[in-house]
DNA sequence: CCCGATTGTTAATTGTGTGTGAACGGTCCG
DNA sequence: CGGACCGTTCACACACAATTAACAATCGGG
């Protein structure tokens, strides 16, 4: 993933340790022309911006963000609690903000959450996994930006094992999971519908299904390398 | 300004006051039913919702909410700091979220951060997809430029798909959003009328409303182009 | 009050999707 | 080598969803 822009420079030390073990790529920089010299060059995935007890500093580098000077993504910012009332009149600088002091699990999920709907507020909810995307909300589903012509039960079948990519389902679970709880069918239907579901994924892309003998199948996560 | 749903009902009392003196517009409802029977016109600013020690109920309604069943512009979770990480597999279903205990002043600021930006910035009286234009104000719709007659039913049908292109929406929500949410007929009664309305749209443009199997329609967005 | 327009329901028709059984082909193991 | 087991593949029949047409109920204006 592209990494994160950090004000200022050097990160607090609350922050740096919660980002590293959040597993975050991230840097630190003390103004945006820093920030401009270690810009990846697919752009900052966001920013999270600390504001001390003076917040004119950190506001600049807001806006020259805003601005356009630096390619990021979006912005998060940190600020204390009695800063709060300030804050105002910028609310067009930032994405979303979180309290100083903080909880490292409330950061970790504004980070998640703000680059999963990649700063804008769009609503779609995506599944994706490497070539594949579906789109839950059209029904849509694409390979390698090709559409796939999938029916409803294909959708199902294939939407249900993408959300869970390397779990292995034996044939009952995914009977129960989605087909229902009250079908009752015997287990080849799986199969079957794996099978086109291959077909329709190509040659190619075909072992993104793998069936673990004797147990079921699993998606993704090519189990040996 | 659009009023605000809360849930649950009653709320809990330290939000009703926050929300009382930052002169919020609002009405609690116990669930998504109650929501729709209270519904404004033009829908609802956004929601809150409260999540108890049990998220259950608050993930219910937020559901119901994502899925149309209720207008919401968007939606805030309010959740205990200890139910933080049973979230992130939902991230999907809320806009913004809020630790509880909160801090009235960073409630209020998410609020008007998020309603500024995310909520539902058209207040347009007019939908416009590829050849089809629609004035909400005059109830007139257009083709290709030619005037299309269409009764109150197929109007309101129409302009409710139009205004979420590409959605796909089940027979069910289209009876509780278009015929109203204490309409209770026939799951045919749409097909029917989405079989006159595309007979009115002309052969050329018929494939406008698209037919989802086992699913329901969706307007526009060529499914597979 | 009547008539036409609008709306909802029912039923026949059409078409597509889905499940099943059987044949086939591997792989493991005695 | 041969049998048991398991997954794959195929073809077909049936079930079901959507379309369509015809009809009944309701509404509103003249």
């Amino acid at each position: 993933m592209r990494p994160l822009l950090v004000f200022p420079d050097p990160a607090p030390p609350e922050l740096a340790q919660t980002l590293d073990i959040g597993g975050w790529a991230w840097k630190a920089a003390a103004d945006t022309d820093a920030a401009r010299g270690e810009e990846p060059a697919d752009g900052w995935v966001g920013a999270i911006v600390m504001a001390g007890p003076d917040l004119e500093p950190a506001l600049r580098f807001c806006r020259s963000v805003h601005n356009g000077d630096v390619d990021v993504g979006s912005l998060l910012l940190l600020v204390n609690g009695g800063r709060l009332q300030s804050l105002d009149p910028h609310h067009d600088l930032f994405d979303d903000f979180c309290l100083h002091p903080f909880h490292p699990l409330e950061l970790e999920i504004r980070l998640k959450h703000l680059f999963r709907r990649g700063g804008r507020a769009e609503d779609v909810d995506l599944i994706e996994y490497g070539p594949l995307a579906m789109n839950l909300e059209t029904y849509q589903a694409v390979i390698d930006s090709r559409p796939l012509d999938l029916t409803y039960m294909e959708y199902e079948l294939l939407r249900f094992l993408a959300a869970h990519p390397g779990k292995v389902f034996t044939r009952e679970t995914l009977l129960n999971r989605v087909w229902g709880y009250d079908y009752y069918g015997g287990a080849r239907t799986v199969d079957v519908h794996v099978r086109r579901l291959r077909s329709k994924l190509g040659e190619e892309h075909a072992s993104l299904i793998q069936t673990v003998r004797s147990v079921g199948y699993s998606f993704g996560r090519s189990r040996w390398g």
